[in-house]
RNA sequence: GUGGUUGUAGCUCAGUUGGUCAGAGCGCCGGAUUGUGGUUCCGGAGGUCGCCGGUUCGAGACCGGUCUUCCACCCCA
């Protein structure tokens, strides 16, 4: 038999026990905000058909999509002209499957394919991994996990609002406040590639606008220009784009043409935040923001770390029509979608995880001798049976290898079973970090621990 | 997918123009100390220098390929 190098493939990890520990406490606090807000989980398989998945996330999504080879002898029902054909024929004749790549489509797919079932407005959540062909770089991995939730089948203002609490809650229960959403109105975008005469080049538009930041507007003019736009409509965009007065903003997009029902939504999210909900709310009206999905029409957003030089740890939208390419008409969405593990990239970064959300036990059992060992182990079921996270050295050894155990594993007491112990039935119990014992009956040792 | 970049002990990194350059610190294991850890002291184990091939009398250092890392483009969580 040949050796082979075990190794993982490009943009996958594996997760050791202190990195999961951090990431469930993430993961713990998505979901208990997702259930304070009335969301219900749902799963959905890893993989998916790719007649679902494919011309949903634009030719871009379709390059990215992982397929998987047809199971059996997959060259059975090509020929050779499909070969001939090139690789993308080929494909749609050796694959039918591929892993899901965000969890929206999904999430459509399974509100069309169990309309009958759902009570509409559908609040769900969902927390799984999607992967992506992509090439790795910091913050950007090919396996990734999605923390979205998702109200479905309600045109209704409140969601938006409802949706920009949970993310707010969120990020103040992960004490990650470094962070601002960014909000903007596909509308709005519309409404200036028509105004610099793009109106049907609307996605070049949006890609160019999108790279300010990065480029610096006098390159996106340039560019912009050489799409065909007019300059001095393209000086009225980006001039607009500065303009901090929200009023203002507003006022000149109703002079520019936006639709006077999406400026006032914007209006009435934007008061509707400004309501006492006893919560710093970190908003901010974007215009250049440009991202985002191909399906979302209406508001935007994405979650921008300001502490960290880092991807959006977040975003979402709504989708006027996301189930209308499955046969269901008339269904609108709106969602938000944390990043799981940019959102540990930039905690670990800024050293915001607790200390204590190491899992580790209460208090750890020590002790001599065979005998001592064997006399423990009702005293650690007897802990354990009164909620205790205990655990006993599980084999005879030096007194000094079970206390160095004991820091490495960071256990705050350590309780210990010798001779002394058995014949008065008082256990020593020692304070790991002050170095303090104190010899205590069994109950008293219990109470102790309870205390903590 | 295109261009560039990185890769030496578990970790962080030294290694001069190819010729005792296979090293340090930390960590790990054992002992000093068989009823007491975090300090100290002593000792020890670990690497065919990412992998494959080439140039050379000789390659960790040079060349090619490949994998991986990170960066830019693209796009995105």
């Amino acid at each position: 038999m040949s050796k082979t190098k075990p190794s993982l493939p490009r943009g996958t990890r594996d997760f050791g026990p202190e990195i999961m520990s951090k990431r469930s406490f993430i993961i713990d606090i998505i979901k208990k905000n997702f259930i304070k807000y009335g969301f219900a989980q749902i799963e959905t398989p890893a993989m998916e058909n790719l007649s679902v998945l494919t011309g949903k996330y634009g030719d871009e999504g379709d390059q990215l999509l992982y397929k998987i080879l047809n199971s059996g002898d997959f060259l059975s029902k090509t020929s050779k002209e499909d070969i001939e054909k090139g690789s993308r024929h080929l494909t749609t004749k050796i694959s039918e499957k591929g892993l899901r790549y965000d969890l929206t489509v999904p999430l459509a797919r399974f509100v069309v394919m169990n309309q009958n079932e759902i009570t509409f407005p559908f609040k769900r959540f969902q927390i799984q991994p999607v992967w992506r062909a992509d090439r790795p770089q910091k913050g950007r991995y090919r396996e990734f996990y999605q923390c979205d939730a998702d109200i479905i089948g309600s045109k209704g203002l409140w969601s938006e609002v409802e949706l920009t609490l949970l993310l707010t809650d969120v990020f103040h229960d992960l004490r990650l406040e470094d962070y601002i959403i960014k909000i903007n109105h596909r509308a709005f975008l519309f409404s200036f590639a028509e105004l610099v005469g793009l109106k049907y080049q609307t996605i070049s538009f949006c890609t160019e606008i999108d790279k300010i930041d990065k480029i610096g507007e006098d390159r996106v003019a340039e560019n912009l220009k050489a799409l065909g736009a007019n300059i001095s409509q393209i000086n009225e965009v980006l001039s607009l784009f500065k303009e901090n007065d929200k009023g203002i903003v507003l006022e000149r997009l109703l002079n520019i043409g936006v639709n006077k029902e999406v400026i006032s939504n914007i209006n009435s999210y934007f008061e509707a935040l400004a309501m006492s909900f006893d919560k710093k709310i970190k908003v901010e009206l974007d215009l250049s923001l440009a991202r985002g999905l191909s399906y979302y029409t209406g508001m935007i957003l994405e979650v921008k770390s300001t502490g960290v030089q880092m991807g959006s740890i977040g975003g979402g939208g709504r989708y006027d029509d996301l189930t209308g390419v499955f046969g269901l008409k008339g269904i609108s969405g709106v969602g938000i979608s944390f990043g799981l593990d940019r959102i540990y990239d930039v905690m670990e970064e800024l050293k915001l995880f607790p200390e204590e959300i190491a899992s580790r036990p209460d208090v750890l059992i020590v002790h001599f001798s065979e005998e001592n060992l064997k006399h423990a182990y009702r005293i650690v079921s007897g802990l354990r049976d009164k909620g205790i996270k205990a655990e006993l050295y599980p084999e005879t050894a030096g007194i000094r290898k079970q206390f160095d155990y004991s820091d490495k594993i960071g256990v705050p007491y350590t309780l210990i079973v010798g001779d002394n112990e058995m014949n008065s039935g008082r256990y020593m119990l020692k304070d790991m970090k002050t170095g303090n014992q104190e010899p205590l009956k069994m109950d008293e040792v219990m109470r102790r621990l309870k205390q903590n």
